[in-house]
DNA sequence: TGACAAATACGAAGGACTTCGTATAGAATC
DNA sequence: GATTCTATACGAAGTCCTTCGTATTTGTCA
C-alpha cells in the first residue's frame, strides 16, 4: 500500500498555503509572521506544518541554503478547483448550478463581478453554437 | 464556557445529513441500510455518529418510540450556504466571483441549468435599478 | 575556536473523528 | 416466565490534526 493522499488540505494547511500563494516563496519564519498577524502562533508549529505539508505534496522545499524556502507547489486556483469539485460530490450531490446559485445568493457581489460572472456564462452557453470566438 | 458548536459538519456526518434530507425522518437502521448501498459500515458506528450529531445539534431525535427517529435539523440549502460560505472564507479569500467562476467551469452544465443560473443573475442585476417584480 | 544565534528535526501531548465491541434494556415469542 | 431478537448506551482503540518543547545542527563573530 502507498501513501494515502489525502488531497484535501487541512484548514491548518490552507491557511499557510494562502499565505505562500500571497508572499510567493517563503521561509518558515516569514510564513509565521505573516500568520502572526492574524493569531498567535508558534514558530515550530508552522515549521511542523511545512514539513508534514512536504510530505504530503502540498508544498515543495528548497534546501540549498540553510534557511529552506518553502513554495505552494499547485497554483491556487487549481486547488481552489479540487475545493470546488470537492465540496460538489459531498454536499451538492454534483449538482454545479446549486452550488453556483447559493454563492451568488451568499454576497452581495459588484458589478463588475456579475459582469464577470456574465461573460464566463455567455462563453459556456456560446460553446453550445459556435466555437471559441475572441476576435 | 458554553458548548462549542463546530458549524461544520464532517464528512462522515454529511454523508448522513444528505441520506435523511434524501429519505427524511429515519431511523438507525434505515440510515445504515442506504448507506450500506455505497460502503460497509457498522450500525453502531451510524447509531454512535447520530448520537453524537443530535449533540452537537445537527440532527432532533424523536424519543417517543422504543426506535428513535433522526431527521435534519437544518433544511439541505441552509447548510449548503453555510458551507459555500465557509469555503468562500476559507479558500477564496472571500471572492464569491473567484468561486463561481470555479464551479461554472468545474463541470459540464446543461441548458436548463445555464438558464436558470441565467435567471438568478439577471434577477440581482435587476435589483440595482429595479424592485423584484414577477408578474 | 568557543560562544551565541538561528534553523531544522524529532517526539509527544491533547483533542477530534471514525469505528466497533460489549453491556444493557425493552419487546416479542413460545 | 424464559429465551431471543432488536435497539440504545457506553467506552475504548486507532488515526489524524494541531500545537509546542527539547535536541541537534549550522552559521557567525569576536
Amino acid at each position: 500500500m502507498a501513501k494515502r493522499t489525502p488531497a484535501r488540505p487541512t484548514d491548518a494547511e490552507l491557511e499557510i498555503l494562502r499565505v505562500l500563494w500571497q508572499e510567493g516563496p517563503s521561509s518558515v519564519r516569514q510564513v509565521q509572521e505573516v500568520l502572526g498577524r492574524s493569531r498567535e502562533v508558534g514558530y515550530t508549529t508552522v515549521l511542523k506544518l511545512l514539513q508534514i505539508m512536504t510530505e504530503k505534496g502540498f508544498v515543495l522545499r528548497d534546501e540549498s541554503q540553510r534557511t529552506h524556502i518553502y513554495r505552494a507547489r499547485h497554483r491556487q486556483d487549481k486547488l481552489q478547483r479540487q475545493l470546488v469539485m470537492d465540496l460538489l460530490s459531498r454536499a451538492f450531490g454534483g449538482s454545479a448550478e446549486k452550488l453556483v446559485v447559493q454563492a451568488l445568493s451568499a454576497k452581495k457581489l459588484s458589478r463588475e463581478e456579475l459582469a464577470e460572472i456574465q461573460s464566463v456564462l455567455d462563453e459556456l452557453s456560446g460553446d453550445r453554437q459556435e466555437p471559441d470566438d475572441e476576435s
